[in-house]
DNA sequence: GTCTATAGAGTGATAGAC
DNA sequence: GTCTATCACTCTATAGAC
C-alpha cells in the first residue's frame, strides 16, 4: 500500500510540474528533465505511462486536501474554528495562492474527461462535508448549501484572480477576508 | 480593420476549441478538423500559426468580455444596475457557465508566459472599473477595491465549481445570488 | 494575368510508449 | 536511448473570381 521514499519524492515532483504547467503542457521530457531521470526510468515506476502518473496525482491531491483541509470539518470543534481551519488548509495546499489546485485544474484541460466522473462525485462529497458544517450555524438546509457553494468559489476564484494578475496577494486576502467573516458570525446571519 | 465573415466564423470555432481544450490541448489537426480546412487553409488565415490564433482570441476575449460585461459599469445608470449588467454580461460570455473564460484559461497553461502580462494589465483595469462602481456605494476606496476582487473571484470561482461538478447550475445560482445581493444593498453596507 | 482560398504532401522536431 | 505517431509548420499547387 505504502510507497518507497524515493517514489514518494518522484510524484512530490511530478505533482509540481502537472500544476504548473497542466496536463497537456506536462510532457515526459517537461518531467524526466524535473525528475533527474530518463523516460525509461519514469515508465518503470509508471508502467501506464502519464495517464497513470495523473490518476496517482490526482488520488494524492484528493488524499492531500482531506489531510490539510476537508479533515477539520469533521473535528469535534466550534463550527467557526473547523471551517476556519478548512480554509487555512486549502491555502496551505495552494502554497498561499502560488500553486493550482491539481483537482480544478484537470477538469480544463482536453482530457478531462478521464477524471471527470471522479472529480464530479469527489466534489460533491466535498460540498456535502462543508455543508454539514454551515448547517450548525441555525441555518436552513439550503442555505447551508449555499454557503458551501460560495466558499468553494470564493477559494477557486480568488486562485484564479491570483493567476491573472500574476500575484497571489489576491488569494491571501481572500483568506483573511473569509477567516474574519468566519469569526465574526455568531448565529443564523 | 474589420475581417471578413468567414474569417470570424473561423475564429469563432476556434475560441470554442481553445475554450474547451486549453492552448495545448487544441492542436493543429483538431482545430483543422473543427473548422473543416487543412491545417495549410488555416495557415492562409494565421500566418503566425497557433500562436497568432491565441493572440486574436485573447484579444477577441477581451472585447467580448468588455462589450458584454464590463461596458456596463460605465453607463449612466443607478451603480446597483450597471453591477447587475456586468454580472449578466459576464455570465453570457461564460454562455450560464458551460464555457470556459479564455483569458483565465490562457494563465493555466505551460505557454502562459506568453500572454502573462497582457492578462495582468487587462485584469487590473478591470479591476479598477469594479472599484469605481462600488466606490459610488459610498464605502471606502479600500472596500471598494475588495468588493471588486471578491465579485470577480466569486464569477470565476463559480465557473470553477461548475466545471468540477461538470454541471452549469451552481454558476447560474451564483449570478443569481450576487444579482440579488447587489439588488437589496441600498448604500454602504 | 493577379488575388484569394483551398489542400496534398511533405519538413524537422518532439510527443508519448517502450 | 529507440521507436513510431503526431506535433507545429511549409511548399507547391489548384481552383475560381476578377
Amino acid at each position: 500500500m505504502s510507497e518507497s521514499p524515493v517514489k514518494l519524492e518522484l510524484i512530490s515532483i511530478l505533482d509540481e510540474v502537472f500544476r504548473r504547467r497542466g496536463y497537456e503542457g506536462a510532457t515526459l521530457s517537461v518531467l524526466s528533465r524535473a525528475c533527474g531521470l530518463g523516460k525509461a526510468s519514469l515508465y518503470h515506476h509508471f508502467p501506464g505511462g502519464k495517464d497513470e502518473m495523473a490518476d496517482v496525482l490526482l488520488q494524492r491531491a484528493i488524499a492531500q486536501l482531506n489531510e490539510l483541509a476537508y479533515r477539520h470539518l469533521d473535528r469535534p470543534a466550534p463550527w467557526n474554528q473547523r471551517l476556519s481551519g478548512f480554509v487555512d488548509g486549502f491555502a496551505l495546499y495552494c502554497e498561499n495562492g502560488t500553486r493550482n489546485c491539481l483537482v480544478a485544474e484537470l477538469t480544463a484541460t482536453a482530457a478531462r474527461a478521464r477524471f471527470a466522473e471522479r472529480i464530479q462525485v469527489q466534489t460533491n462529497a466535498w460540498l456535502r462535508q462543508l455543508t454539514a458544517a454551515f448547517a450548525e450555524t441555525g441555518v436552513s438546509e439550503k442555505r447551508a448549501r449555499r454557503r458551501a457553494r460560495e466558499l468553494l468559489g470564493s477559494l477557486y476564484g480568488a486562485l484564479v484572480v491570483a493567476r491573472m494578475l500574476d500575484d497571489p496577494k489576491p488569494f491571501l486576502q481572500t483568506v483573511e477576508r473569509l477567516n474574519k467573516a468566519i469569526a465574526a458570525e455568531h448565529h443564523a446571519p
